[in-house]
DNA sequence: TTGTATGCGTTATCAG
DNA sequence: CTGATAACGCATACAA
């Protein structure tokens, strides 16, 4: 009962182990009697092969690894769900592994591959710090999903499935400029940022500019500290500190849903009113952000493209391609009541 | 460079294998001198021991599995957090697998075991739909985590961490009866729940008999269909259809969070306030039930506190401990401004 | 303190 | 179509 393996199928079958390996694989010289007769044992049995014994004699492990940064971002439960359905109908074992927003994602990578000899990696959300050299280090193909590229490293060396944070960011820019706001003060991530927090902060200060208005260094929040930046604890402190600095202003620019959350929350405290007083928008599409109340002005990603892509795009690198793509998508803004039309 | 194994590594320092997976396992007969030898060419090539052949010569992997059934509620990501964390501390390795909603989490972990020969297993989430003789086929220990027992199964056969669904839930039935309200709808689970549904209706209709109150059979609204029954989606739709029902209550009762926002949002669309029109109670004490708006009055569930019981429990049960424990935790009331006061 | 040899459960090769 | 047997990479009993 505590070890039942292929050896005992085979004696009970009165078969040699490899004809029930054949069985078992869907080899095709086989006696279909035979084979029947094995599945059946196997099932009554309830045997299942020993997965490290295989991937140890195939020398590859039929696996994707997923590792996400920020699990409890909302934005990437529908793509997990979506990537590993898609993983497993291609009858590959999926892993999941959460990193911390102080590991690095490559390093926790290399470790899977050697250890576990896994066909693909997904690095889902987290920002681009990643070297060049590092990324070489990488000997088994992986997508990017969610991750803006950065310009300093050589774009061919990874494939990275996102959004345009600086077009997406500048659409939202021209959005609050459109209801005449001119004041806008905008929540992002550390100053020294990188990735998605300076590409969206990039996005709106092109675009203020664009319009003749001045970005006041006032009412631009950087983060501090370790953590999910893009949270809604954090979007409600920032947006405390915003208010603490007594500069006016009348929208808010979250770069994140979440973070648009605390934003409202702080500014509810403080006895304003969104959007008569503040209009607020916020970042991702969110499910929440259409449930909130006031609903949020948004620009939604599309999750589940995104999702089918990011695997579409691992599985031809696994199948051989080396051309590694970057493929850009395109956001939308979703208008919520969090967000008003002022006297210009 | 494609396969580099221990091999590479004892020819490359002279010695033989075993020396070298010797200083690999901390092994006490080894001379100081050669294991840092060894160990300094293992980090300068950056050498892995492939797992497959570890797990399968030890015939033991030192891993824990966490079944999580909703990945998408929040309350688990900081109990996956924990966990992870605590079972990474005792060098244990750590799987994360996300299970469909339609899917037999017995069955998930049953393969999981014979495949990989894990340690032990956490189910996280989901409701008590197992028999006790799936249960008893689990050879590896396991702990139910936040699942409500069932009255209906031996509890000798397994081990739960949760709260008491209808102690909590009478809790909060007491603290809106205590504003006054008597006409209370309930947002539920499936009619034919069994668990987590079923007993927070059980403690909600308890206590409204206590106080001479009648249970108004329109005014209990119960999900259909599969998926996220605890969703905003769900509270949303329900929510409608109790409004469509055209009767008079006072307050909602939804048995999660996030099923009360979905439901708040309804009535806010319905042209109802909340609170002045109606109360809104949750369930679950999530992070956005503080910063929704209106806050949303609920039990929170002391999740830090459960996710370490749920890892202790389990690795008790691992060293050899045979009696099954039942820790319920004892939830409280986090006031919010979804809920007032009524003239009795 | 060290090296050699064996076997963990499976798949692949090759001879029947 | 089938069965014996050799690997896969590692840990360990045993010999040195």
């Amino acid at each position: 009962m505590e070890k039942y393996t292929i050896k005992d199928i085979a004696k009970e079958c009165g078969v040699g182990v490899s004809t029930v390996s054949r069985a078992i694989n869907n080899h095709p010289d086989i006696n279909p009697h035979t084979k029947k007769l094995i599945l059946e044992k196997i099932e009554e049995k309830n045997y299942r092969p020993n997965s490290s014994a295989r991937t140890l004699k195939k020398m590859e492990n039929n696996t994707i690894a997923v590792l996400i940064k920020g699990i409890s971002n909302p934005l990437f439960h529908y793509m997990i769900d979506i990537i590993q359905s898609e993983v497993l109908s291609k009858d590959y074992a999926f892993i999941l592994k959460k990193v911390g927003f102080d590991e690095d994602e490559t390093i926790v990578a290399d470790e899977i591959i050697r250890e576990q000899k896994i066909k693909g990696i997904v690095f889902l959300g987290g920002i681009f710090t990643h070297t060049e050299e590092r990324l070489k280090t990488l000997t088994v193909p992986f997508v990017l999903s969610t991750i803006s590229p950065s310009k300093a490293i050589d774009g061919r060396v990874y494939s990275a499935i996102s959004i345009d944070d600086v077009r997406e960011s500048a659409r939202m820019t021209e959005y609050l400029i459109k209801l005449n706001h001119k004041k806008i003060a905008i929540l992002l991530a550390k100053k020294e940022d990188v990735s998605v927090g300076y590409l969206r902060y990039q996005g709106f200060e092109e675009t203020m500019k664009k319009h003749g208005l001045k970005v006041d260094e006032d009412l631009i929040i950087y983060s501090e500290g370790d953590g999910d930046l893009f949270s809604m604890e954090n979007g409600y402190n920032l947006t405390k500190q915003l208010l603490s600095r007594g500069k006016e202003f009348t929208a808010i620019f979250a770069i994140s849903d979440r973070m648009a959350i605390g934003s409202i929350k702080a500014l509810i405290e403080a006895g304003k009113k969104v959007p008569e007083d503040v209009s607020v928008a916020g970042f991702d599409g969110l499910d929440i952000s259409y449930y909130y109340n006031p609903s949020i002005t948004t620009i939604r990603q599309p999750v589940e493209e995104m999702a089918k892509e990011t695997i579409k795009q691992l599985f031809m690198l696994i199948k051989g391609s080396d051309t590694n793509k970057h493929m850009i998508f395109e956001g939308s803004i979703v208008e919520g009541n969090s967000t008003r039309k002022i006297r210009g």
